[in-house]
RNA sequence: GGAAAGAUGGCCGAGAGGUCGAAGACACUUGAUUCGAAAUCAAGCAAGGGGCAACCCUUCGGGGGUUCGAAUCCCCCUCUUUCCGCCA
């Protein structure tokens, strides 16, 4: 969340922004809250005062009389004071929850629009692969190589699940692990993470479990959820903790799998690995001082595209706009791999994202750092996908198709798999 | 799953209804000493909120209760440790 003390301060800043973003936040109705929260918070610290220095005054020898009067003092004021905390209870509660839809400041360089048509893409890589033969999509040369199975999935678990067979599992081993190790050669420590999280961390990484537009699946009976992202368990890590100085940045790679409701999304574009309702994938996190986290944005960027590269696949990057930003993050760019199946002709599809979300959650999860200073501050928490394999291997299938229908296998994914072709058995 | 013990500031740890926002050690900061460092000595040092300030309020795992007054007593929950059972 954003700093409320900031509310009437950066009014107008904050006003902007939410319409920068298209989002529906009532802040007027958000400061009237605080006010009236304000006020009553007060008038009970007033009463709890009057408490307490009447319990004070008990604590001296006192004549019965006197006793028995500070003793019914102490009980008018209590009665009073139960009052009153209820009513604040109530309004805080509304209060936070309200602040808690305030989105992040966004980047003043982040380009200004409504969704993902308005992204700027500010660099390509590589010439998008043409073909001299029809390129097949993932599914059919999946299907065809007998290395991916839809209908299988659908009929054991549902819709957009899927299984992964024979060579096309050691692909995604090899992926797992060539991403792994650029990412550790670059400071990162390995986890393998929990798949479940507790709303409270869900909450404060800045997703909604609940509500109808969620793409989080709760677990039914807990306060638990399973993770859309290692980005959750790796950002709830150290929450409530004031980190070293010395120790930052600390940097976190994590695998794991993601679970996603992905309520209507379908269609033409979201067809196969595309999107699904679970992946596996290696993600970065960083929490850093505030004044390095643009530096260390870039950084996980530069690892993005070390690997894509590495991968030898054609993409772009794109400056996310502040429609479609997401509320946690101050700004975002995304890798978006050319993908030959896709559309008529191929296109860009995303393939990372790597988000900057400053302060934000770090508020919302109480995680700061000591300064030289000896003041007490909130870390910057940044995030990016390392790989997300479902997608990856969409891209690698797709571009390294053969007219015979056989993939090739990236030069640099050859020493992880052990074998440099997918071909059809006979 | 059963039983027992425990959860206190950055860390360790005392505290058993009012003298406790909390002893003490460590860490850290400042000063003294030193050519400098180590060691030693002295002082400071929880967080959050409100107030120009004096100062006030909240917080001892979380929630509820008893009481004029709760870190301390009662109830519920969570987590940790140990023992037993079960198991990859």
């Amino acid at each position: 969340m954003i700093d409320v003390k900031e509310l009437k301060t950066r009014y107008d800043e904050i006003a902007k922004n939410i319409k920068d973003r298209y989002m529906n936040v009532d802040l007027d109705k958000i400061v009237k809250d605080q006010d009236e929260r304000a006020a009553l918070l007060l008038e009970v610290e007033n009463l709890r005062s009057k408490r307490n220095e009447t319990a004070q005054k008990m604590k001296q020898k006192l004549d019965n009389e006197t006793r028995q009067r500070y003793i019914q003092e102490g009980k008018d004021i209590k009665e009073a004071l139960a009052e009153k905390e209820a009513r604040l209870a109530v309004i805080d509660e509304e209060f936070k929850k309200e602040a808690m839809t305030i989105p992040n400041y966004a980047s003043p360089e982040a380009p200004i629009g409504k969704e993902d048509k308005d992204n700027l893409a500010i660099k390509f890589y590589g010439e998008p692969k043409r073909f001299s033969f029809k390129a097949k999509d993932h599914v059919q040369l999946g299907e065809e190589l007998d290395i991916l199975d839809f209908d299988k999935g659908a009929k054991v678990s549902g819709q957009k699940f899927y299984y992964i067979k024979n060579k096309a599992v050691i692909l995604q081993m090899a992926l797992e692990r060539y991403a792994m190790d650029i990412v550790m050669k670059h400071g990162f420590t390995p986890f393998i993470t929990p798949d479940v999280a507790k709303e409270e961390i869900l909450n404060g990484i800045g997703f909604n479990p609940r509500g109808a537009e969620s793409n989080i699946y709760t677990i039914e009976g807990t306060d638990t959820c399973l993770v859309g992202t290692a980005e959750i368990t790796l950002g709830g890590y150290y929450k409530d903790t004031i980190l070293s100085k010395e120790d930052l940045p600390i940097k976190m790679t994590g695998l794991s799998h993601c679970f996603r409701r992905e309520a209507g999304g379908a269609g033409q574009y979201s067809k196969g690995l595309y999107r699904v309702h679970q992946f596996s994938k290696l993600e970065m996190f960083i929490y850093c001082l505030p004044e390095e986290s643009e530096m260390y944005h870039k950084e996980i960027l530069s690892i993005e595209e070390e690997i894509f590269q590495g991968l030898g696949l054609p993409y772009r990057i794109v400056d996310t706009a502040t429609g479609d930003l997401g509320a946690p993050a101050y700004r975002k760019f995304d890798i978006e791999a050319w993908m030959p199946g896709r559309g008529d002709e191929g296109e860009y599809g995303e393939v990372t994202s790597t988000s900057n979300c400053t302060d934000y959650q770090a508020r919302s999860l109480n995680i700061r750092f000591r300064d030289d200073d000896g003041k007490i501050k909130f870390v910057h928490m940044l995030n990016g996908t390392a790989v997300a394999l479902s997608r990856a291997m969409v891209a690698v299938i797709e571009n390294y198709q053969n007219e015979d229908g056989s993939v090739s296998i990236p030069p640099a994914l050859v020493k992880y798999t052990g074998f440099d072709k997918i071909e059809k058995k006979n």
